[in-house]
DNA sequence: CATTTAATTTGTATTTTCCTATCAGTCCGA
DNA sequence: TCGGACTGATAGGAAAATACAAATTAAATG
């Protein structure tokens, strides 16, 4: 009979993440000999040793590291399946994690919020934001239920739908207010600001431009959206953002915004979770207010 | 955070199994009360109700039949984890369930046992004998590591390995035995005798006389090859046994053998297993030595 | 209406899991 | 080379989870 639990399964899992006993201990809110005596356990069921204890750091064995793999696929089935039950009810509550992308969220997420709030009032919603590359890790390791971020993410684990498009408008300072439009190559040729490393909207933007990487410049990427308008307002170079963005970010600095004709910069945002989720009725349903949401912020 | 146990989805998954929490709790070697209380609180914490309860029977909910497929996967997932350590030794040790279907064993199954004991003396063999589709359904649930059985099964979550390739020879009363063979499609208007329904076997020989189901005869299934050829001795009719049942079953009967020639009749034996189970370097070195079983008893 | 069957409830016992405290080995700076 | 810092292992007692036996409820059967 296979003897192993779960909670085995969990401890080991935090262990192979962290490399060490003690820390996977914190991250379990346990103690550490409980977490040391359960993997010996385990260790001993198995009939083989999980981890190379050196006296300074603990390194998967290899047999370690493919049952990992496979302890972690089984952790994720039993955590969908705890949401199973939550999913054959009809509406939406309890707690969700909902994930997006720092280049949405602070225009988008007040009146997601409302929306869900006056909607969806016994939902308890917990809010992470952070960059597309780090929501999609927390999403498949089951650290976040969904999340907003631009498409295509093309993780096979996930599950993505497309929310609305969003085309980019360009800020110049005020004073260029009534320069004509410059076409996307023409771009290359003025000091364009963008977003630190990591972001996505700053290769979209690039992409538009027909760059694969910038022209190196010194330090000249923001944190925010709101950093590179006020950047602009000073007159140091242009910069691309979202329409989204422009009630909100232009108020405050002596920018003018233009729009392209065509080709238009735009990119597609939609929601994405894993394939796995026996929740895909109620992501549905928050996918439909997000996308109202973003309807009204358009005044459509 | 979930608080699911592989307790309480091993329980259920046996209420669920037999419909009935008494049997179940026996199953598991277990008082009733325990899995009564299991499973509610599994219900608690899922919030919704696993089972409909009359009180003569109890049903799964749709919800329950849900939570019963993906529970399912997931304590397969578990089993073969378990697996994984012994997979991890080179070896060949500790328990091993190897089904074998009837038409078989006999005749292999000495001779691999005895194989298998000279060449991998702490292997702890269980045998189960029984009809290929019992085989299939308790290799799927786990009940059995793997299975010897005629090919293909084209069950997309077992992988097949092919053994060796038999062929069936007729067997007639003394009597007939300097007649001509006749043609496979003559045997229809023979007295053609059948293992019961169920047997693979029964179906591979109806198939070689071109028959889908056997014209409609009093009873005159047999329950085994034995018993088949020994009411051939009796004069009654004819029928197909394989090339290796031969040596035994002819022995003690009045009998004639005769090969067909082409068509030549035959089907292939192989192994099957889980494709998720870890231990296929151990159920390739068991298929090696049936194989060299087979060869030695063709006397090759 | 008593009897049978089957699940739940209750109270107690056992087993499992955890925590605190302590130990043992190694690394590192003084 | 010594002592503090860090890390995982061990031990013993406490707390929590789980199990059992016996009693209870509830419906169906004869």
């Amino acid at each position: 009979m296979t003897n192993l639990t779960l909670k085995q399964l969990r401890y080991f899992e935090s262990v192979a993440n962290f490399g060490h006993f003690g820390r996977a201990a914190d991250a379990c809110s346990i103690s550490q000999p409980a977490i040391s005596v359960q993997i010996k356990e385990l260790e001993q069921t198995l009939g083989a040793s999980l981890f190379e204890r050196s006296p300074r750091q603990i390194k998967l064995t290899s047999f370690g590291l493919e049952f990992a793999g496979r302890a972690r696929e089984i952790l994720r089935a039993v955590d969908d399946l705890g949401d199973l039950g939550r999913a054959s009810h009809e509406g939406l509550m309890g707690k969700l994690r909902l994930g997006i992308i720092p280049t949405i969220a602070p225009y988008l997420l007040p009146r997601i919020i409302r929306n869900l709030a006056l909607s969806h009032s016994d939902l308890d919603l917990h809010i992470r934001e952070t960059m597309t590359n780090k929501l999609i890790t927390e999403l498949v390791e089951g650290r976040l239920d969904t999340a907003i971020v631009a498409l295509p993410i093309s993780e096979p684990s996930l599950h993505e739908v497309p929310l609305f498009d969003e085309s980019f408008v360009l800020v110049r300072p005020k004073v260029d207010g009534d320069k004509p439009v410059p076409s996307a190559a023409s771009l290359n040729n003025m000091r364009l600001l963008l977003l630190e490393e990591g972001h996505c909207f700053r290769d979209q933007a690039l992409s538009f431009c027909g760059m694969r990487t910038p022209l190196p410049r010194e330090g000249m990427d923001g944190s925010s959206l709101s950093t590179l308008v006020q950047m602009v307002g000073t007159g140091i170079g242009v910069t691309l953002i979202p329409e989204m963005a422009v009630g909100i970010e232009t108020k405050s600095a002596d920018v003018a915004i233009s729009h392209f004709t065509s080709p238009k910069p735009s990119r597609t945002i939609g929601m994405v979770w894993r394939k796995t989720s026996p929740l895909t009725k109620q992501f549905t349903q928050i996918a439909e207010v997000v996308k109202r949401s973003a309807d009204e912020l358009a005044g459509r």
